[in-house]
DNA sequence: CAGTAATGAGAAAAGGTTTTCTCAAGATAA
DNA sequence: TTATCTTGAGAAAACCTTTTCTCATTACTG
């Protein structure tokens, strides 16, 4: 009965579970429920299923099972981060936390473009994806197309959702507690605070912050999200009269990077006349800045499984509560601070 | 016939072709080739069935269609560059070329660990990809997955490939040769070269076609990829006693942001005293060096394209001749030379 | 020993689509 | 008017799996 084998199974086009069937001299309902742990059957041909199902090298379409379960155990994950630099630690987690339950990822990358945003989405709809995710590089934008009404759930990360649906980011001000407290615990007092556009939310969040716990001591500097912003900006302040800053802490890692080279020119060390301290823990910079960067950690790995576990419990009809999650920041201590 | 309408369709679940045909008044195999434009059947019944479906949103099942094409307009991206510094213009590539097709892109971030490489191979196997794209960080090495005898076409991208496959990888030689003649161009004459470790097939590259330009003027200095190597090898070349040179080649971008910050520290203006070009153009990193950096840039998203176009190639049957293509680089011209 | 319960396994339907085959009606040719 | 051709459209099978239902056999219970 298992004669033939190798030479009969799978003599056009993939191993299915009718090979199974045929082989282990079962019918194809017998070899499901034995692969499927289902159904009453002797433990004996139970095994032997198995077995056979091994040996021959079957592997369930996911598309048929996918058809009758209304599960294809796919989501996507919409991004209009460019770079990858918020999106690609996100997308880490979710897979991380989704690869055991068996779901796959779909990226689509939508830059800022309405029209290529809706043909990805309608393309994910076609497969019938499970969930989608929708992932940015700002908190407080939107992605360039409507995600309302869909037949999916929709879970959003580190990107502005709608009201009513589950929303993960982080808790910048938090985060920009945790670097200040760790500056004053290291004996800092005038601590200045260089960052990006004040139209940033996560901007406004972060000197909130830095006012509440280091107090009106120096003026926040709002410029631009760049080296060279960092760099003028500690131009500008070590080029006032009066007395100067001990620590610096920096909107995001750039920043930092530009005002550390600004700071080097003046002949001021790091840290040792000064501290600095970073935003994004964007490792490929801050381990390479000269000193290694201490900085602030989004935790979007976490964020991404924390994403990527919700929209899985939406799609198993399991209920969540809508509204924003915060997932706590933690500071990375290098050598700059 | 078409009454009910909105309130008859979709009552339970998506909208299938059955809700068409109902609507239309018409077989479900009717709709069917109405909607595909086969078979045959009145002009007027074929506009009906279309613009019943367009007024209900009818889309097709991707599912169900696979089952029966064998062909799941999804692809996998498997890669073990964890930054996706490589690996995401490739993806952008890819999602470019193939979005027009309707294929949507898996991707697969496997670290370097076996086990989790085999888990996506297997989940992208049971969920029908049309094919799969090997990608990765490095061009003299493969990904830790034995991707031979798969039951669907496998194309390498910036990764090694089997010798019976096709594998898309840049034009090193070229590349180098375009940074090196660049600058004799602008009338350096001693050019010297900091690069990575020679393990690298790129920096052997790269270095063969600097040393056949240049001359042995300078010799190579080889080290890591990083800005402190960068920095530490222009202070040594400029601690040698004799004549210096008056540019300066690097491997990757992050040497030669080390190189400039070093020669900025040293009293020499990039580029009036030395040119330097770098190579990988990480816009992120080059556009924020200053000077902004003149770089070779490896043509990554093109790269991807191909790779695209090949595995669908691969996927529909058509013949697609094996080997190693070598696509060009071209260099983006800065200010810092 | 007759009647019921438990067990093992198969038949068939379902899921949504495409494709091939069949059939009826109307049109043309003889 | 009868035989053949064309046209329009539907029935059914196929893709692969899961699940529910049914049935036959064996093992008990009274």
């Amino acid at each position: 009965m298992e004669a033939g084998l190798d030479q009969e199974v799978g003599k056009k086009g993939r191993i299915t579970i009718h090979d199974v069937a045929a082989v282990a001299g079962v019918s194809i309902s017998t070899a499901s429920k034995a692969l499927n742990d289902t159904g009453r059957m002797g433990e004996e041909t139970r095994e032997r299923v198995k077995r056979i199902a091994r040996e021959i090298g079957f592997r369930p379409n996911a598309l048929a099972r996918g058809l009758l379960s209304k599960r294809s155990f796919t989501i996507g994950l919409l991004t209009n981060d460019t770079y990858g630099r918020f999106t690609l630690p996100v997308m880490a987690g979710i897979s991380e936390a989704l690869v055991d339950h068996g779901v796959s990822v779909f990226l689509c990358a939508i830059e800022d473009d309405p029209a290529l945003g809706q043909i990805h989405v309608d393309a994910m709809l076609d497969k019938q994806v499970d969930g989608i995710i929708a992932s940015g590089k700002r908190l407080d934008r939107s992605l360039p197309v409507d995600l309302s009404n869909l037949p999916v759930p929709v879970v959003y990360a580190f990107t502005e959702g709608t009201p009513d649906s589950v929303t993960f980011r982080s808790d910048d001000a938090q985060g920009a507690g945790l670097a200040v407290e760790w500056l004053m615990k290291l004996g800092r007092r005038r601590i200045a605070h260089i960052t990006g556009p004040e139209s940033f939310f996560s901007v406004r969040e972060r000197a909130g912050a830095y006012r509440e716990i280091a107090g009106d001591t120096e003026p926040v500097m709002y410029g631009v999200w760049s080296e060279s912003w960092g760099h003028e900006a500690v131009a500008k302040i070590w080029g006032r009269n009066g007395e100067k800053p001990d620590a610096v802490f920096c909107g995001n890692d750039q920043i930092a990077r530009g005002a550390i080279d600004a700071l080097r020119e003046c002949g001021i060390r790091v840290p040792e006349d000064v501290s600095v301290v970073g935003f994004d823990n964007w490792e490929i910079m801050a381990e390479q800045t000269r000193p290694p960067l201490t900085s602030v950690d989004m935790g979007l790995k976490a964020l991404g499984r924390e994403a990527g576990l919700t929209v899985l419990a939406l799609a198993e009809g399991r209920p969540v509560e809508a509204g924003v999650r915060k997932l706590p920041c933690h500071l990375v201590v290098r050598q700059s601070a």
